[in-house]
DNA sequence: CACCAGGCAAGTA
DNA sequence: TACTTGCATGGT
């Protein structure tokens, strides 16, 4: 039932909005600054911030890592929260230093559990942050909740309220085949769908592509 | 003007 | 464990 349900949701979403082709950046180091830089913030001011890197030819583990924390923070500004971004990159980078030996490569090559375990471990990922990097960075199969996820099923009474992180996410991952692709597709269509017709604000469902599950 | 955005960690009780 | 608060710019 949940298997069907799901199923449903992504074909109309797709039908709806069509292909998303996330994530928007061009390697998975990118992807992965990218992921930190959008914590709690609207991907446009992250486009600044990304802009801000590359104009400046920062935009590589080699070079950013070994910026000054401050320039970086500087850069980085229009995404928000800048002095904490700034120190969760560096994290970030100092982890990849010491566990790999500044390879992001050879991070990436991880087995999935390992490597959302080294990611987890570093003071400003959390989960999703973590899913966002393993999905769209290293292409595992693993779904990425959100915000706009959980308003979407609580809406459509798919979940009960107290729903947590990985119970949402075991949903996904136990219904739907394990496709790098589909979860890839699926969550950005949710997103689209919580930017569109299911805002904080707007009234439960109203007139909404997903209406009679 | 208020509210929101592709979260997370630290502090409090 | 379960809330609450700080972090901050830019668009609507």
């Amino acid at each position: 039932m949940a298997h069907t349900q799901l199923e449903e949701i992504y074909t109309r979403l797709y039908t709806h909005f069509g292909q998303q082709q996330w994530w928007p950046g061009d390697t998975p180091f990118e992807v992965m600054v990218g992921a930190v830089l959008t914590q709690n913030t609207n991907w446009s001011n992250v486009e600044k911030a990304i802009d801000n890197l590359k104009r400046a030819g920062v935009m590589s583990f080699e070079r950013l890592s070994q910026l000054p924390v401050a320039l970086l923070a500087e850069y980085i500004r229009p995404a928000g929260y800048y002095n904490i971004k700034a120190g969760r990159l560096r994290n970030l980078f100092s982890m990849i230093r010491q566990q790999y030996g500044g390879s992001l490569d050879q991070l990436l090559e991880e087995e999935t559990e390992t490597l959302r375990q080294a990611l987890l471990s570093v003071k400003g990922i959390g989960q999703e942050t973590a899913d966002s990097i393993l999905l769209y960075a290293a292409g595992r199969p693993v779904f990425v909740v959100d915000a706009y996820t959980y308003r979407i099923l609580l809406r459509h009474d798919l979940i009960p309220e107290d729903f947590g992180y990985g119970e949402i996410q075991e949903l996904f991952m136990d219904n739907l085949s394990s496709d790098a692709g589909l979860f890839n597709e699926y969550h950005a269509l949710l997103v689209c769908a919580g930017k569109d017709f299911c805002k904080k604000t707007s009234p439960k469902c109203a007139d909404c592509p997903l209406h009679g599950l």
